[in-house]
DNA sequence: CAACGAGGGTTCAAATAATGAAACAATATT
DNA sequence: AATATTGTTTCATTATTTGAACCCTCGTTG
């Protein structure tokens, strides 16, 4: 592996749990030898990658990256086109909306937006979901590349009782949201949230992204449900067109399918209760 | 320099403007050879830093750069800081109040306070502010490393009638910041707009950015000058306290001057009219 | 359509930069 | 004050980088 390459893999040591990293942690996280770590530490502090307290002497990211993620974004406007979206699905269903997009092996939240009708809301703080245990994540690794499930079934983290751990489960999961064109994760994650998920495409017409929804699940019902499905399904053709992409054709179908088959009911419903 | 150094400063040729970035134009930017650069973008590339469309194979930023500047941001949160004020001081003024980040050589958008509410998460959208004719840049120039006014000299682009574009006119210039502790550009951006801007500092006690206020340059006067001068140095110390940095002491010295004196003089109004 | 040019990608010996053990320095910790 | 831990520099050895040259593909041109 290229030197760059070495150097520059020791910015995934940071997470959001993990900001700040000492000299002699890296050396522990990595196995590497230390004058090594150092030369590599230097150089993307220079850079401004990294930022070295000069007190402590601990590094923590730098401001370079906000330039990179500027010019990102005016590159590849991902924001954008989620923004006239989620606040439309957040009203419309009365929950929390989020995107995230799909980096490497790991699924970052882009943006959320809270509907203004319940008080009691569920909150994102996690800039990263787990693919295992989420409603995204689950509509992510069914129309991804296999490679990324061989690489999430390494780590099968247990965040509450509902939480599918193990192989088998996970492969059901997926076979059952490539059945409904939904991922659907009750309390999976986080306790008394059910989330139901959507992939995005890019232009490369693979896995970019998802949106989803997040609601308290004392709250949710097959009314409630349905109307998620439908807005989310909206959402998910809107974005995933202004991403210039386009939904797979067997997925597209069962979207057809699904919201056709819902409309009747919901507007059965509708009538009934009129 | 250290091979990582070289290969990641190929990310500082993109910019909003040059957004991709293919391999015989990076070889014809850099002067190096293509090989060389060839595996450079390639180790980024392999990294997430940047992209390679796969079917022009020109280069642009990467995914990647988003999740380091949402550690970045969950690391040393500008914005919090910022978010704090921003309202306060734009409502005090009654005008759109700013703050920017020093990054490289370029001063970035932060936020502002109309743009607030919802993007809440990372990324920037706003342009980057010239230093040379605004009074966040000049602000920031006057108190930052000569190097970056080396720098800003060699590209003095004009942006209206009022932009000062010589190196004796911005060198007076930056004179008077220092007296006055001040920036301040009538329209030397944008028609009809005058700004105001102070330095902000960050736990290096190096400049870090910088916070103004845009005003209709036909609605000021003398009152609303006093006003905004009097609130931008509150806004100023308050965001430097929270970013950890201090304001070096003979310009602190020159605010507080300017405080009680500006303070008397608008009393005597309010007094006045009362 | 053959020749040409431009750009992307690969090869290989020579040159150079990376490596890591060890020494040293500066802080914490006991 | 003694000891342990962490950060930084040195230097001979080693492995990686380097760049000229070459190949391949594609679009253009005489």
């Amino acid at each position: 592996m290229s030197t760059v390459r070495k150097a520059i893999e020791l910015l995934n040591w940071f997470s959001a749990d993990r900001s700040q990293i000492s000299l002699a942690e890296f050396q522990r996280l990595t196995g590497r030898d230390k004058a090594t770590t150092y030369r590599y530490l230097t150089a993307l502090e220079e850079t401004g990658l990294l930022e070295k307290d000069p007190v402590t002497r601990v590094y923590r990211m730098g401001p370079a990256v906000l330039r990179l993620a500027h010019v990102r974004e005016s590159t590849v406007p991902r924001r954008a086109g989620v923004r006239l979206v989620l606040p439309r699905l957040a009203e419309a269903t009365g929950e929390l909306a989020h995107a995230s997009i799909l980096q490497g092996h790991s699924l970052v939240a882009l943006t959320d937006h809270a509907s203004t009708r319940h008080s009691a809301r569920v909150v994102l703080d996690e800039p990263e979901l787990p693919l295992h245990a989420t409603g995204s994540g689950l509509a992510v690794l069914a129309y991804a590349d296999p490679a990324l499930l061989k690489v999430t079934l390494k780590n099968l983290k247990r965040y509450t009782d509902h939480t599918q751990t193990t192989r088998n489960e996970l492969e059901s999961a997926l076979e059952t949201v490539r059945e409904i064109g939904f991922g659907i994760v009750d309390q999976g994650y986080e306790e008394n949230v059910f989330g139901i998920g959507v992939p995005l495409f890019d232009s490369s017409d693979r896995v970019a992204g998802s949106v989803a929804v997040a609601s308290v699940a004392t709250r949710i019902d097959a009314n409630a449900i349905a109307l998620t499905k439908c807005e989310l399904i909206k959402a998910a053709r809107q974005i995933t067109h202004s991403w210039g992409g386009s939904v797979p054709d067997d997925l597209d179908q069962i979207w057809s399918d699904t919201l056709s088959s819902l409309s009747n009911e919901f507007n059965f419903h509708r009538e009934a209760t009129a």
